[in-house]
DNA sequence: TTGTAAGCGTTATCAA
DNA sequence: TTGATAACGCTTACAA
């Protein structure tokens, strides 16, 4: 690999003024810089970036944490903030955190020792205080979908109680009263937000929310899966049932239809998040719209305003989901 | 941020034992390894691996290149190389190609030019002879679901002749003999090689290709989708169709289904990949399964053995694709 | 077992 | 407009 220094000597030049025209620094003379690009071009010259990010303390790369590398909803998430960052002429470094407090402090601390420019994490598993702690350190830290007071400047996040309201009262709408509710892992904020929406749509309705009638999954379609079998088992009566993630609506699909329901006719069922494969399911799953990949690329133009300064337009820090009507949610009979 | 320098400054000791305990290196006494985790830790140090890369020139981190960074197929891939290398304290740097020419090779150079210690890539759009000339650089290059020839040592594929073989043969003995077909992007050898199997069982049977029959997609909903709505627009009688991958088929599903077809009864669909959701399909999708998390951990394990020198029994250079029965494909009227 | 000092490929500060 | 030269934070001969 050629490095700088070669470029200089097959040019007749200095290292600096390589590195100038590398950088796009303007003093230098036209003629100088065609024989700088000429004998890179010649060299095959590429610039090692890892020591450029070691000189200038900045990487140009900025770091994205994600639950898992897998899945319709991180999937949308990442392509989303990479496609923006790219665009901008920045790179990603994604790692997953698993949805473990280790693991994702782990993500974390090799993004940063990766020297990344800044951080856009979904976390799930750390806590309010050591986020708060660790936006002090060197490399900021941006986060989305999730809200923390004390870094709200740094946050893109969703009304997720107001989805858990929203999907709730669609049904409440269409006269289901006997409505069950399969939860994510409830140490999740989001997973928390939503069951929270839920129970105030059925508040407002005057409906007592009864224990029984939840189940708490863990946002895989197994757990959609098992919580609709778990239902089953202990002889509960229902016309509807609220999905805190659309994965798990499929899982409750293919219950029921292993129970030999049929869809949508048996059984009103709502999802959350609108990933992808939703209209492809049959029936269409009614879903509540979460924006990620608008959300994904607020966070990107984020980063970019803050760290990057570059201009962006209006920063919305926090958006709204809509109720996506589609077959899987019948009137009551 | 502390630097190593700081930390033999507390300890007490030069910079090159801080290295040492750093490095795990036992020429250190027990005492003197013991002051320095004190001060470490005291400091908070935290390794910065820009500078160690730069100067060992070895990064501990393995490019990935993958096509795109949503969809089900890439997820199960990345997810299923970061984990192995992740347990063997590598970390993966993953990067879209987007199927382009000019992306992909955009994305190698990206990785080469940070340091990776190999690279991983799902690379569709760039030649052989490139690929071949990239790896004699100073950063191998390993192929996972592509076989090239000349650099074979260096390849994880899966036998998709055989895969596209097994998918009609199977319509074939179910009595199906109006068989259409949609292809990917014929430019991506995963999505020739299929077509081949396709065409290969048809030959056994003594039908006719028949060009009628093709329609080309995109690998995405939309093109299963629009792929049997071309067959529908041009009159073409047949009652089984293959896809070459299950995105494709599920948007064969939902367009069958606004044209009131019933499923599986009115039409036998086949895909390929076997990718997680296809079992939440309804009718559960019978497909070809793709083993890209065995070939995602193989890849890993290549990586490991040629590169960090790590034992890895039985490297196993080409998969074998399998059928899975499930319930879209009824045995023809 | 520990320390000294020369890199790794750049950028950045001066001075010219 | 250009060129020396000192960082950046670490590894790694080589010496002690």
């Amino acid at each position: 690999m050629a490095t700088i220094y070669q470029v200089s000597e097959l040019a007749g030049v200095s290292l600096s003024t390589v590195s100038r025209v590398l950088n796009e620094n303007d003093y230098v003379s036209k003629k100088t810089k065609q024989k700088v690009l000429d004998a890179m071009k010649q060299l095959g010259y590429q610039p090692n970036s890892i020591a450029r990010s070691l000189a200038s303390n900045c990487s140009n790369s900025v770091g994205v944490l994600v639950s898992e590398l897998d899945g319709p909803f991180f999937g949308e998430m990442m392509s989303a903030i990479e496609a923006q960052l790219r665009a901008a002429g920045k790179h990603v470094i994604i790692t997953p955190g698993h949805s473990e407090e280790d693991k994702e402090k782990n993500g974390l601390e090799f993004l940063i020792s990766r020297n990344c420019d800044a951080i856009i994490a979904h976390v799930e598993a750390v806590t309010d205080d050591y986020l708060v702690e660790l936006n002090k350190g060197k490399t900021p830290i941006f986060l989305i979908s999730r809200y923390v007071e004390q870094m709200k400047e740094n946050c893109i996040s969703l009304d997720n109680v107001m989805g858990g309201y929203l999907a709730t009262k669609h049904l409440l709408d269409l006269g289901h009263r006997d409505i069950t509710y399969i939860a994510g892992p409830l140490f999740k904020p989001d997973a928390a937000d939503r069951l929270t929406g839920h129970k105030k749509a059925l508040n407002e309705y005057n409906i007592h929310f009864d224990e029984q009638s939840l189940y708490v999954g863990d946002f895989k379609e197994t757990g959609g899966y098992n919580g609709l079998k778990h239902f089953f088992e202990n002889k509960k009566q229902f016309t509807a049932i609220v999905c805190a993630n659309d994965e798990m609506a499929s899982g409750v699909m293919k219950c029921a239809r292993e129970h030999n329901f049929e869809l949508p006719k048996d059984l009103a069922i709502i999802g959350f998040d609108n990933v992808h494969f939703t209209s492809y399911l049959y029936p269409t799953l009614t879903t509540i719209d979460n924006p990620v990949e608008q959300m994904g690329k607020m966070a990107a133009n984020l980063v970019l305003r803050d760290i990057y300064k570059q201009n962006r337009a209006d920063i919305e820090h926090i958006f709204s989901p809509n109720l996506m009507m589609r077959d899987s949610t019948p009137r009551s009979n």
